[in-house]
DNA sequence: ATCAGAATTAGAATGATTCCAAATAAACAT
DNA sequence: ATGTTTATTTGGAATCATTCTAATTCTGAT
């Protein structure tokens, strides 16, 4: 990941960013091309998708893929698990401690060289139950 | 989930559920219309698609969705986990114990009412690292 | 046989995303 | 400043997975 600063972003990809960053929710990519409107009245559809990837690969937005057909654009980058809705599909973050030696269990039993594991909580979100 | 005795399937879902059994691989909606075809040679597109969604729904295949765009359909119904290879977009199934009080933590730091969770590794596959 | 409801079919439609080729803008050297 | 390369943006077409639609076929009960 490269210092923001040194990036240069174009303003379209700053109306991107901005987007994603000022929301407290996960946005689809539709969500954040409308944001981007009110603030770069003339930004393409296939800008905010090329200007999404690149953020993404340069580390400033993360991106979440489940429970629906698109994509999500998250601002958080850390490590964070999630809970999804299985009547409206709703996802949210969840803070969770990794328990001990998890990682290294998942990591023999499937001789993946691990980086990261989720986890994701499937259930029915408190206006749902 | 109902006897599959008693559910009576046409030689379509039949054809749909022999294509999903007999692989030990994760297979799309694709391959399981290719797969299909061959047993059953003029099953369609679409009855592809509505029996693997009867199917599920009825609980004789599970389905997942991530790491690639399509989801894929998977003989294995009971509880269990996914490596997902970075690289290459393998997936594999994986046991693993479910750590102690995971679930009621999850649970409620979310307010969801939990129904399962899952653990997703990502990293390299053996062939990638 | 007849009717109703369920299942299948082919193809059109949808929705998310990517590709493409042309137009702009930015960066860089002369 | 001027021309040249390089990156970025744009709009629209294309693609891919999936769902919808309307017509047809099958099944099973009367």
């Amino acid at each position: 990941m490269k210092d923001i600063e040194s990036l240069g972003l174009t303003k379209q990809r700053r109306a991107v960013l901005r987007a994603v960053r000022e929301s407290d929710r996960h946005l689809n990519a539709n969500e954040v091309f409308d944001d981007a409107r009110q603030h770069l009245a003339g930004i393409s559809f296939a800008t905010v998708y090329n200007s999404l990837n690149y953020l993404k690969k340069e580390g400033l937005i993360g991106e979440i893929r489940f429970g629906t057909d698109a994509k999500l654009y998250d601002r958080k980058l850390e490590h964070h698990d999630h809970a999804i809705c299985n009547e409206c599909g709703k996802l949210v973050d969840l803070e969770l401690p990794m328990p001990e030696g998890l990682l290294e269990a998942a990591a023999e039993r499937s001789n993946f060289k691990a980086e990261t594991i989720e986890l994701t909580l499937r259930g029915l979100c408190p206006d749902c139950s």
